[in-house]
RNA sequence: GGCGGAGUAGCUCAGUUGGUUAGAGCAGCGGAAUCAUAAUCCGCGUGUCAGGGGUUCGAAUCCCUCCUCCGCUACCA
């Protein structure tokens, strides 16, 4: 049996994420582990905060609390938010867990050893006020371009020409708004990325199924100028994975911690460490060393399009170059954005709706359900709040909710909570045909991580029950024929375990809803003429509660007011 | 500027080994049904496939050109 390893992009710990952050990587990999659990698979699903890095420092300061403390509530925070939008994490872990400083200073002891670490003295600006090296962008001031007064050290927002902080005139602290800036030599590793080229584009021009987004995006850093450039995996901080050889201490880097792109990618090995210490597995190697058996494990990464560079360049090159046999990436499944109502959604602008708001005004599964449906795969896609009431009320409440209403009343009144005797015929079977054509179609999109495709299947599936019930009218036949209709009720009452099958990736309270209503488990039908078999004449149900309440148009208006502004 | 993605019905989107009258969902219009959350089902689409040019018996699909939107551009993560 295949394994699956399947890791998410993981959130910066500096603030909560908002809806473009979950469906760019969090919410697709939890429905392909679910789906792929359901199938049987072993799966193991790793998520963790990202916690270093200056904005995390930062973010503490204006909190006015110690990093650490900081981190430690922050990601609290999210791990209770991915419960509340059902993220089955097999581990929610943080990147600044002991594992990671361990692992982080090992691949960084194996690159050295290796001839792939130098040593660059660099010049930077410190600020005297702030007490901290400043990273370009943390660099304000004239630009030299245009005149704008608000130009970044890396590049100007007004005229995009791209800058170095010594151009900027009269430059000061975006922090402090200090002028009391000094330009000193500090000394950093660097990553030769540039010797693994060769084989990193080796390795990238053999993917040959991998989206196109993820490919190109690759392609182009690894041939854009002079194709790829070293790149500095360590920063003048006081939070992060200190800079060591391995166990041992690296002369000149005292006081310096690893870069956060360097260490981030690594928590998802020392994810799987954390993991065994959980007591949620028992042998993380086994998911990471080919040579501690890895060899049959099928890795596959979800990610926004920012964070492209980093797992099909920088993160592999750490792997290569570390000469051990970890597991590689097989597939990159990568995501273009959300916009939100004509812009784009905004940490740092608060703009658009965040993931704790959206649990504050509604179940997760209406989200899951709008958000995956409406996945940015092939471009970027649009969320406007006249949409998302239109195609849930649609899809949710009407087509998938409405129907299990109809056909468990209906039996109700006419037969009892009980399913009825009766023989399936011509219409049944038929219906039973079309299930099994598009069982096997929506079980290929789900495979291939189509998402849209899938739910789109999925949608079909529930469309089909209606369709059946509506020709077949059982209200009509039980008039003249009530045996018919029994039969015409079983078959219908049938399709709500096989619905709450394989929709429970999508919408798992619902599912675990329609089965504890059937009086079922949540179970991955094998075909459709046996799972439409599953409840016998005779097996006892409990109507369920109204599935999902629609939205009106005054909660609509309501919201859409609520959420056009800047969160506060 | 460079690179990449996108531009198809009112809206959201499918649709490339080039091939019959370009498809789906939603919205809209008409009808059926009355079990159900006034929920469902059926029927109805003459769209300059962004514009222009070219290759071809044939182009949404390939080539050239051009316009628009978005992203990335390596020290935010």
């Amino acid at each position: 049996m295949t394994r699956t390893l399947i890791t998410s992009a993981i959130p910066y710990i500096n603030g909560i994420k908002h809806l473009g952050n979950l469906i760019g990587s969090q919410l697709p990999a939890d429905l392909y582990a679910r789906y792929l659990r359901a199938r049987g698979q072993e799966v193991l699903f790793l998520c963790a905060t990202d916690e270093h890095g200056t904005p995390a420092e930062l973010a503490a300061a204006k909190a006015g609390k110690p990093v650490a403390e900081f981190c430690a509530e922050m990601h609290g925070v999210q791990a209770e938010i991915a419960k509340g939008f059902r993220l089955s994490f097999d581990h929610f872990g943080r990147s600044s867990s002991p594992q990671n400083h361990a692992l982080t200073q090992h691949f960084a002891g194996r690159l050295a050893d290796a001839g792939l670490i130098s040593e660059v003295s660099e010049k930077q600006v410190f600020s005297h006020t702030d007490n901290r090296f400043l990273p370009d962008r943390y660099i304000e001031g004239t630009c030299p371009n245009c005149g704008y007064d608000k130009a970044r050290g890396d590049q100007c927002e007004n005229c995009t020409k791209q800058l170095d902080p010594t151009d900027l005139i009269e430059p000061r602290s975006a922090i402090s708004g200090s002028t009391d800036l000094e330009v000193r030599e500090t000394k950093h590793l660097y990553l030769r990325q540039s010797e693994l080229r060769g084989q990193l584009s080796d390795w990238i021009e053999s993917k040959h199924d991998w989206p196109i987004l993820t490919t190109s995006i690759a392609k182009k850093w690894l041939n854009d100028g002079d194709g790829l450039q070293d790149r500095g995996i360590t920063r003048d901080l006081d939070w992060g994975v200190p800079v060591k050889r391995g166990d041992a201490p690296w002369p000149g880097m005292e006081g310096k911690v690893f870069y956060v792109w360097f260490d981030a990618p690594i928590e998802y090995i020392a994810c799987a460490a954390e993991a065994v210490e959980e007591g949620v597995i028992s042998d993380w190697e086994r998911w990471w060393r080919v040579d501690k058996g890895a060899s049959d494990v099928r890795y596959v990464q979800f990610m926004g399009k920012d964070n492209v560079p980093f797992h099909t360049l920088s993160f592999p090159a750490t792997i290569l170059g570390s000469g051990e046999p970890w597991k590689l990436v097989d597939y990159i499944k990568s995501f273009n954005y959300l916009n939100y109502d004509g812009g784009q959604f905004s940490t740092s602008q608060g703009r658009g709706v965040f993931m704790d708001q959206a649990l504050e005004i509604l179940p997760p599964d209406y989200w899951r359900w709008w958000l995956l449906s409406h996945a940015p795969e092939t471009s970027d896609a649009e969320f406007t709040w006249e949409a998302f009431q239109q195609d849930v009320n649609k899809d949710l409440a009407d087509v998938l909710g409405n129907f299990v209403s109809r056909i468990t009343k209906f039996c109700r009144s006419k037969f009892g909570e009980a399913v009825p005797e009766g023989e399936y015929g011509p219409q049944e079977e038929a219906l039973i045909a079309d299930l099994q054509v598009r069982l096997i179609a929506y079980q290929a999109h789900m495979d291939a991580i189509d998402i849209r495709k899938a739910a789109s299947e999925l949608r079909a599936i529930w469309v089909a029950g209606n369709e059946y019930l509506q020709s077949a009218a059982p209200w009509t036949a039980f008039k003249t024929d009530p045996d018919r209709a029994a039969a015409i009720t079983r078959m219908a009452l049938n399709l709500i375990p096989f619905y709450a099958g394989l929709s429970a990736p999508f919408i798992p309270d619902a599912a675990q809803a329609m089965a504890t209503g059937m009086h079922t488990d949540l179970i991955w039908p094998e075909d459709a003429a046996s799972a439409l078999t599953t409840l016998p004449a005779g097996h006892v149900f409990t109507v369920p509660d109204v599935l999902f309440a629609k939205i009106s148009d005054e909660q609509r208006e309501g919201w859409a007011e609520r959420f056009s502004g800047v969160r506060t």
